[in-house]
DNA sequence: GCAAAACATGTTAACGTTAACATATACTAG
DNA sequence: CTAGTATATGTTAACGTTAACATGTTTTGC
């Protein structure tokens, strides 16, 4: 009942400790007699090797930090979580998940946590406040970090990001091809965030290829991912006359257009008879009613990919950094109506 | 740059180990002026105490572990896993979640896992595939244990669940306070879980506790807890003649629930003029078109109860299992109709 | 002014594991 | 049949930390 350490093994099977150790990690040389007795002997004493123990001496946790935002309630974080853990797994190794807090103080002693723990590698996601000289000193300690979506810029790190722009653009060319000329925008107010500021400037851009004006008042900015924030969009977007209203619209978060989708249920206008609609994420617009089409955000390469990363630098494969962006992809669920065919009857 | 022990920072400052040791953990006495001379070392080489040397030394890793079922994409699931992580951290505990796999074999190997890396208590949640044997195992390792939901029946370990049969009552009442005669129920198919059969149970015993009867044809068993088992069962409700359909339909999962939107949006009927609804979870029914009065799963106070649990035994304050149901209550957000003010005017 | 209490620091032996280095026997090959 | 290799096991010293004990030096109280 209390512990059982790899000596009680040895005595109970009569041989010594590095036996015991040879038979349970495979290394040397044990007769199979032996062996078999040693097995035994594990089983009968319920021995379970200590973790700690073998970490300390081996310099071997087969852990890799994941460091979350603070707010982590966005479905997106759990489907990039999921895939991280689902890789890393497969690379045997365990993920410790963190969270940043509010103090940027409290930040440092996170990393501080992951250190002390021994981590492997770290894999940050959507993190910008933390101090350059704190992550200098991870750097310095040659633990492999990768960072998802936001990136700092600072050397010694592999960056993965995904085409925020080109899934904008994707969107903008998916309405036009239908024949929608007037378009909208629901997405976050953007600072010096990199990924909100493509997403849009990908819409801008790709309604310039097309020949197509950006429209102030079809552009809305919300403060935040919440579901209120995009029913107030949507809300503002409709209440035009119906003249100006954007005939389909881009909405850069599935949490936006939850939103959206309620004001529009609320004001009785259907989806895409009454408005065309594309999200970003793929996480809940497979849920909604109806169903939105979507640029996806690719969750499982994600993490196969930040894996890869990882494991090149630890393996000393690699001494450079790399950064990848991944490319999204549409997935059609029928929220986009077909404006020119009606033209074309 | 390499890693810096406590005996790197000693010869730093000049004093022994046990100095360092007792300004890092403020024990023992340190003369002022040798505390800041040792601070100024730590700072100065950048030293990170290492979490498995203390834990080995001290048995205490302040780790509890979180065993999650299989399939995880339901958002119960981070809302739990998040009010329990939030909640351990108030109580100086990290949580490290671990998944139960597909052959039981391996599910072994996790809680191996689990005390090999020392966690000081276990909180399962939904687990009922675990041998007996496995888990007497951890129980006579004295570490905590707290089941959430779908509890084995097996002694020294606390139990947590929420009033299933409850939520259902609630459910029903309230729909009859609207008025409503004819009820639907839309839940997942149940063998021995106790939770599925108690959230039927209580819908049962509700309707007759009002003077109503169960109708078959008003039943829907789900073969899990999908979007589209939602939608199929939801139809199947609908496409009975309008007369024999119910009027009010509680459906067990908000996952479901989508689904069951997604019927009704392609009907064209409308909630709550054409069917109210009412659902079960609070996860996905505030972000639904249009949001769903649900009876809400308490994952706060779940959090916190688990945690006092864990606590409670871990400090010996209590030797004998407790068993807890935590109580749902109704959130109103206006998907049930009134029909009993109709008649009135 | 002296014993007891408070303060300040150091030494030693673990926590549970394993790499590196023995040691010893059995088996090969020439 | 002897050196050389493969097989089988044991001993020692770490990994980085700290509880327990030891040993001083002050301060306090009467």
């Amino acid at each position: 009942m209390p512990k059982v350490r790899i000596h009680d093994v040895a005595s109970h099977a009569g041989v010594s400790l590095m036996t015991i150790t040879r038979v349970i990690n495979n290394t040397g040389y044990v007769a199979d007699e032996t062996r078999e007795r040693v097995q035994k002997s594990i089983k009968a004493l319920g021995y379970i090797p200590n973790h700690m123990a073998k970490a300390l001496k081996n310099s071997r946790t087969g852990i890799i930090g994941n460091v979350f935002p603070l707010n982590t309630t966005n479905p997106v974080f759990s489907r990039i979580s999921q895939s991280l853990k689902d890789t890393a797994l497969s690379y045997g190794f365990k993920i410790l998940p963190v969270y940043t807090e509010d103090e940027p103080e409290r930040d440092e002693q996170m990393l501080h946590e992951l250190i002390g723990r021994m981590v492997e590698g770290i894999i940050f996601i959507n993190v910008v406040r933390l101090s350059r000289t704190a992550m200098q000193h991870v750097i310095s300690k040659k633990i492999p970090i990768v960072m998802l979506e936001r990136p700092m810029r600072i050397q010694g790190v592999d960056k993965l990001v995904w085409d925020n722009a080109g899934g904008s653009a994707i969107a903008v060319s998916r309405f036009v091809t239908s024949g929608h000329r007037r378009l909208g925008f629901i997405g976050r107010k953007f600072g010096k965030e990199r990924d909100e500021r493509d997403r849009f400037e990908g819409f801008r851009q790709g309604l310039v290829n097309a020949g197509l004006v950006l429209e102030e008042q079809n552009t809305r900015l919300t403060e935040d991912y919440e579901v209120e924030s995009g029913y107030g969009a949507m809300k503002q977007l409709i209440e035009q006359s119906a003249k100006k209203r954007p005939s389909g619209i881009y909405i850069t978060s599935d949490v936006l257009l939850c939103g959206a989708l309620q004001y529009l249920y609320e004001a009785g206008l259907k989806v895409p008879a009454d408005v065309s609609i594309i999200s970003h994420d793929n996480t809940l617009s497979a849920m909604c009613s109806p169903p939105i089409t979507t640029v996806a955000i690719p969750f499982e390469e994600m993490g196969q990919t930040a894996l890869s990363l990882f494991w090149e630098r630890r393996e000393g494969k690699r001494d450079f950094d790399k950064s990848i962006a991944l490319s999204p992809c549409l997935v059609e669920r029928g929220s986009v109506q077909n404006l020119s065919s009606q033209i074309d009857k």
